[in-house]
DNA sequence: CGACACATGTAACACGTTACATGATTTG
DNA sequence: CAAATCATGTAACGTGTTACATGTGTCG
């Protein structure tokens, strides 16, 4: 559902052909989820299908077929931003459901679980920061890839937090007498770029 | 691929029949996604043809067919809980894709797109903290919904501060004169209960 | 008996993804 | 001219999802 949004959304800015629209994607996201040019064509495909875009034949160039709204396409662009991303159809966090069937399916080593994926998204973390630094923020063509990548950021010290939390649950559920230490506050970033 | 490797690990637990597969998926992970009793059929389906699992027909009961793990079953099922989570394989961020766009499409009044969805997340973060009330942590069964809510309750925080973020850059970028104002520290969850 | 719930499946479709085939244009 | 590049498209497959058809017990 993602590709069909923003093929709209770049075709509500101008009409467009394919392989432009492959390109505009990436760049303006910058190459972090690379678009496939076949599927440009195979949603524009299912699109012209529903009648959101018309293909305006050949318009200017040779064997360029560009691309452009319908009235209904223009309208469902507009509806893309006015509502919020639904959270109903938010995809199953395949994180939370394993961690969720680890603690409950009997023989899996949990905490070991929680160490791996906690090494593997402290890489990505740093990774991400490498690629922060060689990003001009205030480049007003690099705003976008910069918010991408720091969306990145944000949801990745997220899973650590939670990670972390969930290491902590399963202390405490093994030593069910401890007095009822507190959590880690969500907002200790501080210590989060170091390795453990 | 969520749902393949679930039903993986609730079969390396013991061979179970199609319902019971998804009646467990759902009370083990709080019946946060729900599971069409038809998908589990197919997924079965297709686990059998790629020789993961087999059909141990009609065991006990009457009519139930009973499902368990090959070798290459059980295998695939260890592999998963070893292997961290593939971040590669990480879905495309419909919100960071969308905001990307919206600041990239003239036209778009991003300001707007932002409130509307930190209200929407808002009142999601709302919703779960009840449902976290109606939960005890304590209880062995409970601890694995316990968590999966708590994964999302930091992954709403995350997307609200990185919202918040957002705009600050927004207001950056149309204020080029102001000194680089210091950018909200990724902890300060304190006040994200209060509506704005 | 009839209604209901439980259980099993199948058919159809949507989207995402990749690999491949084809034609036109440029360039060494 | 030949090779590389750009552009368009199609075919095939995988997963997720829903709706529907069917059978089998149970219980008032």
């Amino acid at each position: 559902m993602t590709i069909r949004q923003s093929i709209l959304a770049l075709l509500s800015e101008q009409p467009m052909y394919g392989a432009q629209l492959k390109a505009e994607f990436e760049t303006r996201t910058g190459s972090t989820w690379p678009l496939n040019v076949g599927q440009v064509y195979t949603t524009v495909a299912r699109l012209e299908r529903d009648g959101l875009v018309r293909s305006a034949g050949e318009a200017v160039e040779e064997q360029r077929i560009v691309y452009a709204l319908t009235d209904a396409g223009r309208h469902a662009a507009s509806r893309w931003w006015a509502d919020p991303v639904d959270r109903d159809s938010a995809p199953r966090s395949e994180l939370a459901i394993k961690l969720a069937l680890a603690v409950t399916v009997p023989g899996v080593d949990v905490t070991s679980v929680v160490q791996v994926q906690r090494r593997a998204t402290m890489r990505q973390l740093q990774d991400l920061t490498r690629l922060k630094r060689q990003q001009h923020p205030d480049d007003p063509a690099g705003l976008a890839w910069s918010l991408v990548l720091e969306s990145l950021v944000f949801a990745a010290e997220a899973e650590v937090r939670w990670l972390d939390h969930v290491e902590s649950s399963l202390v405490r559920r093994s030593h069910p007498r401890a007095e009822p230490a507190q959590d880690v506050p969500a907002g200790a970033t501080t210590e989060l770029q170091g390795q453990r």
